[in-house]
RNA sequence: GGGCGGUUAGCUCAAUCGGCUAGAGCGCCUGCCUUACACGCAGGAGGUUGGGGGUUCGAGUCCCUCACCGCCCA
């Protein structure tokens, strides 16, 4: 019936055929099932410019997985995919990507035609990592996918912070930022990329005012100390502490600056002296708030010094620091030199060294909008998975401090405040036009403000506004709130937390009740995969190379609870291996029976028939109670462990002989057995449930396709079953023992065992499997191999000389029983024990003990003794 | 400095409420191209669960402590 299957599953033309099909036949269009209740999922959108990578490789599957089974549950399911518009990111690729083709900055094109250019590159690569994710396999809602940019996410933004100026917790204020000096903007700490520099320390003498002796303090970047407004030491150091209060003469600028105390000082580091530059350097900044320190700021916006480095002034930071070090020791101030590595904090983007830097930005009052999003937790409507990441999203929701949200960059959403000729400010959702009367001071407005707004000012948006909010849509009723989110663990804090807040504030209700934290992909020997160590590992090489099923499959049996995952290409093979796997023993159902004997199922049917739907039932269970709790490891081997040892191992080989008699019972089973098997794969591997439903001639995609439901085991089946593979393998280890090879057949077996179904309706059973021609009750004449498989035992007749080998084996079993009686008999025998333990652990432990009794007097009488 | 996680077979990881002789994949060894699959089949070896102490009839699992590794926050 079936055309010619290839002897391995082909992903690559199972990929092609469907990833486009499924699209165009809106298998995952959320909606095509009004009635159902919905189930939503909001992709993390990737950064625009990103290019698929493990992680999101990972993220993607953990999301796609659970998906795919809701709506095999019947649900009406919304995956909704997107990008973000990454303000920095988008505009320092376009920047140096203008500069390299043209030569141009930005400032040479201005504002407006710079931006077309990003919108041209957006428009010709922006969709590269949400094609990867399609050839994955995500069953995305494709026709929803949004931009952060898009013009109804845009009017959200705006919505939203007009909602929060109004609210009074908008508020513009001079603070220590991030400073790229070359972007010429501030950067948040999701921005900056950290590098291990040899550089050194400087040891500078500070001579105290008075002219009586010095303090030395250790650098690593000496040309701050032209903003330095004092020196601290730690309180209880007793170098010092009679020198507090004293004031030094700052060299080179000539202020006197006061020696202060404060115990966040490491005395045991340098000389236990630091400078403390509050405008350059943020613990200094907190040192400074602390003893109301004046801040004196170095730096211009580009990296140049300005008025404050006196003669410094006008100078790039790094010809300064040859400067003020000369001078320094020109003037026989500087004490030493010593090299010293420390980590240096750089721009991800423009790869220039982090400045910090005080200059004027705009905040978000952050404390008023926590508590709704403490409260849902404690309160039981959100839910972390694993639990424990609970506790850092409260900790940081306890202590959160206020939001940068001002970006001084030209790519994002420019900031809705307008200003008239003094400055006065106001918000407004609609543009406000130049020129037009200020709404505020009746005077006319003069300038919108130039910054735009940190992108994740858009993306905690992203739970509604991509549907339609702030429009009161249909989307929106039906699809709000979500369901869940998955995500890495770096960004609970800078999304999901905000997410939260903003679901409270402006929906009243938290946008999801459960988030999943991905593991983290490490390389084989744990490290942070990176485009720098060059040791990460691309999917879409993984893809190519193993197939997309593959990869899904991988990745969720690796991807067990709490634990990071250590990958290295090879674990693929895993996923391959299994793909291929299933692959042919569906070739084997669909070339060996006859007739799509469909019907049949359910009825008593024969022993192995009952036991391998019994075992199914089992496998329905475990990976439903799995997916249920996010555990994929255990569901993907559940599913595993079913098919390859349960099916293939034992049912299709019991099938074999049944099949040559044409038996339909065998035959439907082997069909009903197949059909679930494709259904408890779809989650996993999407790409070969789909191949192997068309197979088997089923109409409807594998995707849409109902999820098995629960069913009761057969526990007298499984029991039965299990005798006879212990058995079976007594048989085969007696074989393999004596290397009997496995093409041979064994004329004669002898089974000692009260049970008389083994040489009844069992036979079979036993003998197609142990590879023997006739099973006899009693035990083989000698010479011969005999193996205990308690309460039965299993003999061969052997050739003489293999016998004292076999021999020798059973005597190490012997005695390796024997002391294992030791040990229960001595639990039995303690009082404490039989009193104290549970009545079912006592009574396990008897059985036991009956049974290893049992093998004992077995493997005595086998040797004779 | 504070917090979180980890340490189980050569490697990567499992082990539900504390309870069967601690499991699996890879690797290794033996025998097999047995009519779905060598991306495979059958069998095997391999463990003082990081150290020490405690609770318990019973500890990989709970408590204390030490050591080492990783991550986050300041």
């Amino acid at each position: 019936m079936a055309p010619e299957l290839p002897k391995t599953y082909d992903a690559k033309r199972a990929e092609a055929r469907w990833t486009g099909q499924w699209e165009k036949d809106g298998v995952f269009t959320a909606g095509r099932r009004p009635h159902a209740e919905p189930y939503t999922v909001m992709l993390p959108p990737p950064n625009v410019t990103s290019v698929l990578h493990m992680g999101h490789a990972l993220n993607a599957v953990v999301q796609d997985v659970i998906v795919r089974w809701k709506r095999m549950q019947g649900r009406d399911v919304l995956w909704l995919p997107g990008t973000d518009h990454a303000g920095i990111a988008t505009q320092a690729v376009v920047e140096r990507k203008l500069w390299e083709e043209r030569k141009v900055r930005r400032k040479d094109l201005g504002r407006e035609a710079f931006l077309k250019e990003v919108w041209a590159w957006k428009d010709q690569y922006g969709a590269a990592i949400l094609r990867q994710l399609r050839e994955l396999g995500s069953s995305c809602d494709w026709s929803r996918t949004a931009f952060t940019m898009d013009e109804n996410l845009s009017r959200a933004v705006r919505v939203a912070f007009v909602h929060l100026w109004e609210k009074g917790l908008v508020y513009r204020g001079a603070r220590l930022v991030n400073w790229d000096c070359v972007l010429q903007s501030a950067v948040g700490d999701d921005e900056l990329d950290e590098a291990e520099v040899d550089g050194h320390l400087w040891h500078i003498r500070y001579p105290f005012a008075d002219g009586k002796g010095h303090v030395t303090v250790a650098t690593t970047r000496p040309e701050t100390m032209l903003g330095d407004t004092a020196v601290a030491v730690h309180p209880a150091d007793d170098r010092y502490k009679a020198h507090v209060g004293r004031f030094l003469d700052l060299p080179l600028i000539r202020r006197k600056i006061p020696l202060i105390a404060d115990d966040t000082v490491e005395s045991a580091f340098g000389s236990g002296a630091v400078k403390v530059t509050p405008g350059h350097d943020f613990a200094d900044y907190d040192r400074g708030q602390r003893h109301k320190l004046p801040i004196v700021s170095i730096l211009n916006p580009d990296g140049t010094l300005n008025a404050n480095a006196g003669p410094y002034a006008g100078l790039d930071r790094a010809v300064a620091r040859k400067k003020v070090v000369e001078d320094l020791e020109k003037a026989g101030l500087l004490e030493k030199v010593v090299p010293h590595r420390f980590t240096l904090p750089l721009s991800d983007r423009s790869k220039s060294p982090i400045e910090p830097l005080v200059s004027e930005q705009w905040f978000v009052r952050m404390e008023p909008l926590a508590g709704p999003a403490i409260r849902a937790v404690n309160e039981g409507k959100l839910r972390f998975v694993p639990e424990r990441w609970t506790k850092v999203y409260l900790d940081w929701l306890t202590n959160v401090r206020d939001w940068c949200i001002s970006r001084q960059l030209w790519w994002g959403h420019q900031i809705p405040v307008w200003y008239d000729a003094d400055g006065v400010p106001a918000a407004s959702v609609d543009d406000l036009k130049i020129g037009a009367k200020h709404p505020v001071s009746g005077k006319p407005i003069v300038r919108q403000d130039e910054d735009v707004l940190d992108t994740w000012a858009s993306s905690w948006l992203w739970p509604f506004s991509t549907l339609g909010w702030p429009a009161k849509t249909e989307d929106l009723a039906r699809y709000y709130p979500g369901d869940l989110l998955c995500t890495a663990r770096e960004i609970i804090y800078l999304w999901v937390a905000r997410m939260v807040m903003a679901g409270y504030e402006f929906l009243g209700k938290p946008p999801f009740h459960t988030v999943y934290i991905n593991a983290t992909v490490l390389d084989a020997i744990g490290r942070r995969m990176s485009k720098s160590l060059g040791n990460g590992i691309d999917p879409r090489d993984m893809i190519r190379q193993y197939g997309a099923d593959a990869v899904r499959f991988t990745l969720c049996l690796v991807a067990t609870e709490g634990q990071d995952i250590k990958l290295a290409e090879t674990k693929f093979e895993l996923g391959r291996n299994f793909m291929n796997k299933v692959w042919n023993a569906a070739r084997f159902v669909l070339t060996s029976v006859e007739a799509p004997a469909r019907g049949g199922g359910g009825g008593a049917g024969a022993l192995e028939d009952r036991w391998i739907r019994s075992r199914r039932n089992a496998a329905v269970d475990a990976i439903t109670q799995a997916l249920g709790s996010y555990r994929y490891h255990e569901a993907a081997t559940a599913l595993y462990e079913f098919v390859w040892d349960d099916f293939c191992d034992w049912y299709v080989e019991w099938s074999k002989p049944r099949l040559k008699a044409n038996d339909p019972a065998c035959a439907a089973t082997l069909l009903e057995i197949l059909g679930s098997i494709v259904r408890l794969l779809q989650p996993f591997a999407p790409y070969l449930a789909e191949e192997l439903r068309v197979a088997l001639g089923e109409k409807e995609f594998a995707a849409l396709l109902a999820w098995p439901a629960s069913l009761p085991r057969d526990p007298d089946a499984e029991a039965q079953v299990g005798e006879i593979q212990k058995v079976v393998r007594g048989f085969r280890l007696v074989r393999s023992e004596n290397r009997i090879p496995p093409n041979s057949r064994i004329a004669e077996g002898f089974l000692d065992t009260a049970d008389g179904r083994f040489f009844g309706e069992w036979k079979f059973l036993v003998t197609s499997l142990a590879g023997i021609g006739e099973l006899r009750p009693g035990r083989a004449p000698p010479p011969c191999g005999t193996k205990v498989a308690s309460p039965h035992t299993v003999s061969v007749p052997l050739a003489a000389d293999v016998v004292e080998a076999e021999r020798a084996r059973a005597r190490a079993e012997l005695a390796k029983a024997e002391e294992f009686i030791e040990s229960i008999r001595g639990k039995l025998a303690d009082e404490r024990f039989t009193s104290r333990a549970k009545p079912e652990v006592v009574e396990r432990e008897r059985k036991r003990l009956a049974e290893a009794e049992e093998q004992v007097r077995k493997l005595r009488k086998a040797l004779g003794q």
